[in-house]
DNA sequence: TGTACATCAGTGAACGCGCGTTCACTGATGTAC
DNA sequence: TGTACATCAGTGAACGCGCGTTCACTGATGTAC
């Protein structure tokens, strides 16, 4: 049924394609923008021919989705050890490192979402994920909550913003001093009558 | 040279021509995002042959700068009376009620241009003179400090934030708690030593 | 005032392009004998 | 082991579509006589 070419085997080859296709829409969306992610443009990018990208996706969106779970699953893995430890000075100085070597993350998970209506979807769907190992109690608690729900987006909004703006470059150079300040925004805008921020 | 036509004279029928195609980019971009600001697509909502387009812009670029410039015309005129009276809650509350009244405001202003790089032009076009006119001395004396930058750079992605939330109706329905938490958030993130912010 | 015509206003088709999607074709691989 | 062939892998052209841009054409208006 599959035969090897190249002394490959047929799911080997497919799953390396896939991948590649994955990298190309990484780079088209974080460097132009998903406007620019187009069936097309993607095997451009990864050399493919059309036909493979309809045998990992069956359309755009889907190549979307893992593009942003990429990005999403990268930043994961810096900051997981600074977020396991509840060091949240720690947990801002690997986003900024992060997103310094490759700021195509960046504008993936930061930049994008906002305009565009199936990221925001991807991003409701993981957030609150995310926000639940976190922050535990408060967010399952009382999700609904206009007040809690005001405060969260506050924050999430200064925060984008600072950061967009440090990769940007428009903030300086001294990097201390920017994650200092996303600190400071965060504790300013976070009651410390919330008790799960106690942990942070 | 010029000729009447249905009782109307030449320049009347394209500056009339005009408003109707900024009408519609303003529709389409207020509801469908800056990606389907096309000509074609442009003239259509319009009513207009294609032809009429190139009477009054020169690309589609000119014409999202004068889509841009009526939205921010708009928030200008219902905040002119609060802003000149150093009223915050009452310029959140005008500006909450516009973009309550017309959503596609709050997308023009507010969304589509931290994804567009023609947008985030024009914004950073306008809103220095803007800040110039509200906070004076601040921000004429000392734009580059990183420092200064980062407290705007959190307070502009927190109400952004919060406005954009609270037109898409994810923070309930009081509008003055709303108002409140604007300016408790403005006033949390610029330290009260900034000389400009005790006008407010 | 009435009519023929020149001129300008406005319409929509034509062109080349890139898109998403499909599929005929080439050529490499494994296998039957 | 060597060869012919069936089958699968991969390539790129074909189709219809909407785009930006241009322009031939229709028809309305003003004017000369």
């Amino acid at each position: 049924m599959s035969r090897s070419y190249g002394g490959r085997s047929s799911v080997d080859r497919a799953t390396e394609r896939r991948a590649r296709l994955i990298d190309a829409g990484f780079s088209i969306v974080g460097t132009e923008g998903v406007a620019a992610l187009g069936m097309r443009a993607v095997c451009r990018e990864a050399g493919l021919s059309q036909k493979f990208f309809y045998e990992s996706f069956t359309d755009i969106d889907e190549l979307l989705h893992a593009v942003y779970a990429a990005a999403l699953s990268r930043l994961e893995g810096v900051v997981a050890s600074a977020v396991g430890a509840h060091d949240l000075p720690a947990v801002f100085d690997a986003a900024a490192r992060l997103m310094e070597a490759d700021p195509r993350v960046c504008r993936i998970l930061l930049i994008e979402p906002v305009a565009d209506i199936r990221l925001r979807h991807h991003v409701r769907e993981t957030i609150p994920a995310i926000m639940a190992t976190a922050f535990g109690d408060l967010v399952t608690v009382a999700p609904e909550d206009p007040q809690i729900k005001m405060h969260f987006s506050a924050v999430f909004g200064a925060l984008i913003s600072l950061f967009v703006e440090w990769i940007e470059g428009n903030l300086g150079t001294d990097r201390d001093a920017f994650v200092r300040h996303a600190c400071d925004v965060t504790t300013r805008l976070i009651p410390t009558t919330f008790p799960a921020t106690q942990r942070l």
